[in-house]
DNA sequence: CAATAGCGTGACATTTACGTGACAGGCTAG
DNA sequence: CTAGCCTGTCACGTAAATGTCACGCTATTG
């Protein structure tokens, strides 16, 4: 449907053949590398809109090839989606730090992955250009990374903020602290739950000044919820 | 306590029992199938929240049931997880592109699959408009988790609530107190029946502001019945 | 009419869920 | 290196929710 292109690097064939049948099917165009070298063939053919990058390579490693990846001009603004073997925790660090936008432990479903390509894709769009959302005199800036109130500024932690980017992404819904924990924390990480409660808490904080706190409310049993109606 | 419905289709008894074990302990509801018609059987009598599935099973191969499950409409929507012996990697393969959201592979430990569990019932909710009921009146957004009547907020607790809502996709219709218990507190839980008396006055006290009370019918010697007619 | 089973309802103890302050570790800038 | 911010976790107190019971009312049965 949206015909976008996606380039995956990966030596081991079976999970290769995998992946594109099930973006295929979901209506993307895919491009398959199974090492370096065919991966920047693929490149120099077309930029693609994202890449699913494996950790485990032949030769160079897949961190090695996102670092050169978000060096070159042209690929910078790819997003990166690491596909790690279980338990490489650690790695997973790195690898965000060389600059991949999220990663997916294998194995991983289908389903899974078209999510996270998604949610990722949908990141990276001009919709950061655009963005400045205004709900019931609260403006998010996410271009600016600013928030205000009747033009004062409120003053927040990142963490925070994309919370707030979430909830007013999606407002008058209720979303459980797992959910929530996977939406703005990022796919499998070991947070505990009741760390959203603290983060809602320091959220409602920062936006206490303008009154906007309430906004943020509490629904017992079912987690949270950011709405404009009482 | 979320009372989720999970169906297990596995033919090595000691496997069934132990799952069985620890997912009910964990506050699951149980349902167990020995071969593909005891499967068949369990998702007529109710659609679970998710399917575990052996790979091996006798006669039809589980390979076969998931494909048969993600065509039919009731349960495509049904997140499977599928149990492997280990180094059936090709297989695993082939599995998630039937349909699977996940595998393990065995032996794994309780722990383990509950955490798979936790993790692929998390992203199982679809982040799409979850409809809005609407009966003579009364509005019931189980997204928002928000009940108005008149575009009057009614206040309740959680377990009103999930009454409210089963009601409300089943009306006009009686069901026991043990059929409620079953279907809103989730299996497997030594709670009274008369305890299904209590919330069903803390029901129609919720609902009482806008005269939507009269909608929970008492049906003696039977059961409730929520219906608009008189 | 009396006896009885079924149901409504207020009260209460216990459990659960949530708000909140405090704190240690990590990271960053200076 | 140090100071300061951000983060995740914990412990504790409080408010809400839950399950159970007892008592009384009501419909049903004989």
């Amino acid at each position: 449907m949206s015909g976008k292109t996606i380039l995956i690097v990966e030596d081991e064939k079976p999970i290769r053949e995998m992946v594109s049948f099930a973006l295929g099917r979901a209506g993307y165009s895919l491009m398959e590398a199974g090492d370096i070298s065919e991966a920047f063939e693929c490149l120099a053919r077309q930029v693609p809109d994202l890449i699913l990058l494996d950790w485990m390579l032949p030769g160079a490693s897949g961190l090695e090839l996102a670092r050169r990846l978000k060096k070159d001009e042209l690929t910078r603004d790819v997003p990166i989606i690491m596909l790690t073997a279980r338990g490489e925790e650690e790695d997973k660090v790195t690898g965000l730090e060389a600059g991949a936008d999220d990663y997916i432990t294998k194995p991983f479903s289908p389903r899974e992955l078209q999510a996270r390509i998604k949610a990722v894709l949908r990141r990276a769009t001009p919709e950061g250009e655009a963005g400045v959302i205004r709900i019931d005199g609260l403006e998010l800036d996410i271009g600016g990374h600013r928030v205000t109130a009747h033009g004062q500024s409120l003053e927040m932690g990142p963490t925070e903020f994309r919370l707030l980017e979430f909830f007013m992404t999606h407002p008058e819904r209720v979303y459980s602290r797992g959910q929530l924990l996977d939406r703005v924390w990022g796919r499998n990480n070991f947070v505990e739950e009741r760390t959203v409660d603290v983060h809602i808490l320091r959220l409602r904080k920062a936006l206490a000044p303008s009154g906007h706190d309430a906004m943020v409310q509490t629904v017992r049993g079912a987690g949270y919820r950011f709405s404009s109606r009482i």
